[in-house]
DNA sequence: TCAGAATGAATGACCGTTCATTCCTTGGTT
DNA sequence: AACCAAGGAATGAACGGTCATTCATTCTGA
């Protein structure tokens, strides 16, 4: 079991080496904020302490009041870091010239959002413990409702342009995309609370076939 | 401010008199319950300590301990009280032979979960607060999805009669039942984080047009 | 050489749990 | 009716443990 390859294991969690490190700040928040982040998946929210952060980071305990000032902010930061990653990849789907034809978009939205890269237990884990202090905490609601009406925002307008293309009649876009939104963090849930009764599969299908009912012509 | 009236406040948590009083053991169980979901709503899951709840509840410290045995214990009875609150109140409506036309049992199914007794903010925080936790704790997640399971079930088999009632076509029950469970998650997610985004009002138009795009003959 | 990044033992605050003690409540006795 | 134990519900000071945070010290890299 002790190797002497593998100098650097699973982010230089177990590295023997003991040489200090000095590295760039920027590198250090990261790596601390990916450190909270598994820490956060493997124990909750609750059960997180600082020193089991460091410990996961390869680091001293003292390394998280220097960069982060307190573990107050360390999660705070790290909740913005997971929030702005999520809405950023839905932009860039929804804004990006790559795709054209509108039909092809939704599916990428879809996939992305029901994609292997979101619906890890890690990041469900995360969105959804942050999500769980929210009512208790303004600051964690104002974080994420400030992405998430920019993210509301480029759907109800990718909505609205496959209605007028396709001319859908009797269906209002901004009512569609806040269902749709919703349908979407339910399955997230349903991944994560019961992966017993909902796959990645029926998740995807029930997804689909709630865009389909809506958009015939475009989703088949 | 010192009244002599209102012997008991809100719960008997500020009462000044300090005469002890001893009460069935079921009914403390309750009082501390109780009390534990008003304190998680306000403060949150992880911030929780059992001096709060406790003095929430109008007792001393050690009454936790004596009908609880431990911390863990009570929030665990607490999420399974939270939970057969819930899932209790759908199946009654789902079962219950005071409705015999169905479409009617559909609308006060979808008011019952978007209706006053279930959105309150108290309600949802508690509720999501564990969905947070459910990641790292695998007792929450049992306790819920052994609950959610039955729900499940009793919802798919009123789509199934509703479908065979008008003879939809091209529905499939489940996936369908399993898509409006997951829309109305998500929706109670979308109340308690950006209630300025979402107001009850149009969460409730959102899943009636959900049930009215799959069922058109029975909603209006 | 030295600015400042990194360390980790030390500190004080607070938490869950215990249990010796207090004092209702009940039901049997006078 | 009045009284009195006995049983056990309720209390809260005390305890051991854990946590976030500090800062004197060490060490690195330019």
């Amino acid at each position: 079991m002790s190797g002497t390859v593998a100098e650097k294991g699973l982010a230089q969690s177990s590295s023997v080496g003991k040489r200090r490190q000095i590295r760039p700040k920027a590198e250090r928040r990261q790596q601390l904020i990916d450190a909270t982040i598994r820490c956060i998946a493997q124990h909750g929210l609750s059960a997180i302490t600082v020193q089991m952060v460091t410990r996961e980071a390869g680091l001293s305990v003292g390394i998280a009041n220097l960069h982060f000032q307190s573990k107050d902010n360390l999660l705070r930061e790290t909740l913005r870091f997971v929030a702005e990653e999520y809405h950023g990849g839905q932009i860039q789907i929804m804004e990006g010239a790559a795709i054209t034809d509108l039909g092809e978009r939704l599916d990428a939205l879809l996939d992305f959002q029901l994609g292997r890269g979101v619906t890890q237990r890690q990041k469900m884990s995360v969105w959804f413990a942050y999500y769980g202090e929210a009512g208790a905490r303004p600051v964690y609601q104002k974080i994420v409702s400030t992405v998430d009406r920019l993210a509301a925002q480029k759907l109800e307008a990718l909505f609205t342009a496959i209605i007028a293309e396709a001319r859908y009649e009797g269906v209002d876009a901004k009512e569609l995309a806040t269902g749709y939104s919703a349908l979407i963090d339910g399955l997230h849930l349903g991944l994560l609370v019961t992966p017993r009764e909902l796959s990645k599969r029926r998740a995807r299908a029930v997804a689909r076939d709630f865009l389909r009912r809506a958009f015939p012509r475009h989703i088949h």
